[in-house]
DNA sequence: TATTTAGTTTGTTGTTTGAACCAACTTACA
DNA sequence: TGTAAGTTGGTTCAAACAACAAACTAAATA
C-alpha cells in the first residue's frame, strides 16, 4: 500500500502522539525538532489531539537557556481511559487496571484452583465491569490476556497447562465488550514489559530475549522493537529444543525443558529428598545450609540454563537477554554463577545477561502495553510508558526495579 | 521521523517503482489498483521515473475482457545500468553482472590460491572497470562482495578462511568507484537470493532460514522480509551451538560445526580410510556403493543436520528452512533421511525443510539483489528479480532451479 | 454505434510549509 | 526599578504541492 491522502495526516498525528507518550512532557516546539515537522504543523495536530481529549497541556516547562518564552509542556490524559490485562496462570487469575499511560490504579490475584475455562472466563467479564475507574473519557480502552501456551492470531493454539475446550477466550470478550482484545503468549508480553516499561538500560536496545523459566521454557522476542512470533506463533518455543545427540535412537530424544525447567528441578529434588511439598523459599533455604543433593540439582539447573542461553545468544545475538525465574530470583548466587559459567564458553563480546527486574507484574504490564498499542492504533511503533504500582499494590517496593 | 512534504512524493515514488519491478510487465491501471493510489498520480510519477530512464512502456497488454482500450505495459529498463557482484571463496573469486533488473550478462572464476587481500582487491577493482556493459543509461549502479565470515556495517569483523589483515575492503572499493557498496555475510546473500530470486513457492514467505553447509556451519535469516542480522552481526552462527551437555566440564565444550560441518566429516571419512584427498563427487560414488566408513559418516552428518535443522525451527518457526550444503546436492537420498528423522522428531505442523535450489550462483544474485536495492534506494521493501544466467553462463540448466 | 477500459487533462481538496506575527521570558543596563 | 534588546515558543495565513475526482480522449470489443 502506498501513501493515498488520509493516510498522511493518519501516520503524523501517531507520530506526534507517539512523542509525547516516549517524551514525557514535552512541548510542541521540541515535537517539532525530533520529527522534523514544521511547528506549525505539530501546533494543528496538538489541536485535533487535545479535541479528542487525548492529550493535556500541564503547565509551563522550564526557560533553561538564554532567555524566551517558557515552553508550554503536553503530557498524555491519563483521564482519557484505561486497559484492564489478565495473566490466566496455573492456579490463580492476575488483573490489573492501568490508565493510558501506564499507571496501574488496580491490582487483584484471585485463586481459580479447580475453576475450569468457562469459569474463569466468567470471572474475567465480571472483573472488567467491576473495574470502571470514574471520570474517564472514554472508559475502557482495550482488554489483554496473557496465556502460557502458545497463541496465534489471538487463538490459543496450545495450552499445557489450562484444557480451552475449544472455547475463544477472544471471541468471549469481544462479544461482551467492544473495545479491542489482546490474546497474548506470557514470555512474549514479558519481553514487551522489558522493551516498554524497563528503564534498565541507557541505550536503546533493537533486539532481546527474555527467556522465561517456569513451568517449561520459553522465549519472548523481540526483533526491531516488535514481538517476532514466527509463522504459526511457535518462534521462541526453546524449551522443546532437543541437546541430546543420541545419534542411534532419534525417536528417544528429549526436549531439555523435561530436566531444566522449574519444575524438573523441584520434582528432581522432591524425589531424591522423599518430600511431598517443595516451594522456591524453601529451595533457597536448603541450598543456604548447603544442603548437597539441592546443590547439586541447581548446579546442573545452572549448566543447563547457561547452555540455552549460550546457544540463544548465538542464534539470535540480540542485545541483550534477560531471564525471568523464581529459582534464580530467590537464589542470589545463581545468576552470578551461569553468568561465570557463560563468560568460559568461547566467544568475544558476549551478549549481557540479566535477572529481569519486575517479573511479579511483567505480563500483566507488558499486556497493558500491547492493549494500548491496539487502542491508540500505533501497533508499529514503540511506546514508553510510566511504571508505577503504587496506587495499585502500595507495599510493593518499586525501586527494586 | 515523521512524514514532511519530500518524503511523501519519494515514498509512493519507490512504492510504483517497486510494483513495476515485481509486477513484471505491468500497466498503469493496475499499479494503481494494486497500491490503492488514483490512476493520475500513478501517471504523473511514471512520468517522473521515465523521464530519469528507470522504466519504459514495452507495447501493449492483453485486453482480455468484455473490451476496452488495451493497456500499455510498462517494465523496468535493463539498460537503466548494472550492478557487479563478488563472493570472495576460499581459492577462489566469484564475478558476476547483472542488469537492473537482475539478468546476468557476465560470470567468471577467478582462481584465487596463494592470493592476499591486497591482491584480492586489486583482481576485482581490475575486473569492475573491465565489465562495462554498453547503452547503459547510468552504467555501474553498485557493487556487492559476498564474505564467508562476520560482517557488520560493511565491515568484516571475522574472517576464518581469508586474512584481511585490517585492510576494508569496503572503503578500497568506495574510494575507487562512486557507486553504494555493500559487503555482507554469505549466508544472509544467499538468504537474500532465497527471498527475492526464487519461484519456488506460490505462497509469501515472510520469515525463512537458509542454513549454509560449508566449511562451517551458519544461517541466513530473514524475519519479515529484512535480513536479520543480530546487534553486531553475529546472528545466525549456529555452527557455533554447543550440544554437549557435559556437566561437569563446561570449559571443554566443543562447537557443533566441529563434527558436524562438511569439512569435519569429509576429514573423518580421509582420516579413517587413510586418504590423502576427497571430494564430494568420491563421497557420493562411495556412498553409492554402500562404503561402510562412508554410509556411517554420512548418516552421523545427517542426524547432527536433523537436530540443529529442528533446534533451529523451535527457535524461529520460520516459514520454510532451506539447506544449502554440496554434500546434500551430490548424494539425493539424503535430504529424504533428513525429512524423515526431522518428521519422526515430536511437534506437529513442522516446518518445511528444503534444499536450496541453484547454490551455486546464490550468493552472487543475493548481493546483486542487496545492491539493487541500494542503488535505487528501496531498503525496506522486497524486490523480485528476474532469474536469467543463460546469456551469462550458456552451459548452466535453469530449469533444474 | 454502444459499451468498456486505459490513460490524460484540469480544476479541487487537504496537508505541509515558511514567513510574519504575537506572547512571554531573560538579560543588560540606565 | 524600569525599559529595551534579544531569544524562544506558539499561532495565523497565504503559498506550494501532492493526491484526488471528474471530465475528457483513445482505443478496444461486440
Amino acid at each position: 500500500m502506498a501513501l493515498n491522502k488520509q493516510s498522511i495526516r493518519n501516520l503524523n498525528e501517531k507520530s506526534v502522539l507517539r512523542q509525547i507518550f516516549i517524551g514525557g512532557p514535552i512541548s510542541r516546539i521540541q515535537i517539532s525538532r525530533n520529527l522534523d515537522l514544521n511547528k506549525s504543523t505539530v501546533s494543528a495536530i496538538f489541536n485535533d489531539l487535545s479535541d479528542r481529549e487525548l492529550v493535556v497541556e500541564m503547565g509551563q516547562g522550564e526557560s533553561t537557556q538564554v532567555g524566551g518564552r517558557k515552553p508550554v509542556m503536553i503530557k498524555v490524559n491519563p483521564k482519557y481511559g484505561f486497559t484492564v490485562n489478565f495473566d490466566i496462570g496455573f492456579h490463580h487469575l492476575d488483573v490489573m487496571g492501568n490508565y493510558l499511560e501506564g499507571t496501574a490504579f488496580f491490582y487483584q490475584r484471585f485463586d481459580t484452583t479447580g475453576f475450569d475455562i468457562h469459569q474463569i472466563i466468567a470471572l474475567m467479564i465480571k472483573t472488567v465491569n467491576s473495574v470502571g475507574a470514574a471520570d474517564m473519557v472514554q472508559g475502557l480502552l482495550g482488554i489483554s490476556v496473557a496465556v502460557h501456551g502458545i497463541v496465534f492470531n489471538n487463538k490459543v493454539t496450545y495450552s499445557p497447562f489450562i484444557d480451552m475446550e475449544d472455547v475463544s477466550v477472544y471471541d468471549e470478550l469481544t462479544t461482551q465488550f467492544e473495545v479491542p482484545v489482546i490474546i497474548e503468549n506470557e514470555a512474549n508480553l514479558v519481553a514487551t514489559f522489558q522493551r516498554d516499561f524497563s528503564r534498565d538500560s541507557h541505550r536503546t536496545m533493537n533486539n532481546i530475549v527474555v527467556i522465561s523459566i517456569h513451568k517449561g521454557i520459553g522465549a519472548g522476542i523481540i526483533i526491531d522493537h516488535n514481538i517476532y512470533r514466527g509463522e504459526h506463533g511457535e518462534a521462541g518455543e526453546i524449551g522443546r529444543s532437543i541437546y541430546t545427540m543420541n545419534l542411534s535412537q532419534p525417536q528417544q530424544a528429549e526436549k531439555i525443558e523435561n530436566y531444566a525447567s522449574q519444575d524438573a528441578i523441584l520434582e528432581l529434588i522432591k524425589q531424591r529428598k522423599k518430600l511431598k511439598q517443595l516451594n522456591f523459599a524453601e529451595v533457597a533455604s536448603l541450598y543456604e545450609q548447603h544442603d548437597s543433593v539441592v546443590v547439586e540439582a541447581i548446579k546442573d539447573f545452572c549448566s543447563y540454563i547457561t547452555t540455552m542461553v549460550y546457544n540463544t545468544a548465538i542464534s539470535f545475538n540480540p542485545d541483550a537477554i534477560y531471564l525471568s525465574s523464581d529459582l534464580i530470583e530467590n537464589i542470589a548466587e545463581l545468576l552470578p554463577m551461569i553468568q561465570a559459567e557463560y563468560n568460559q564458553l568461547p566467544g568475544e563480546g558476549k551478549t549481557d545477561i540479566r535477572l529481569l527486574k519486575g517479573a511479579k507484574f511483567a505480563s500483566l504490564l507488558g499486556g497493558c502495553s500491547a492493549a494500548t498499542h491496539q487502542a491508540l492504533g500505533i501497533t508499529e511503533q514503540q511506546l514508553k510508558f510510566n511504571y508505577s504500582l503504587k496506587k495499585a499494590v502500595p507495599d510493593f517496593d518499586e525501586q527494586a526495579i
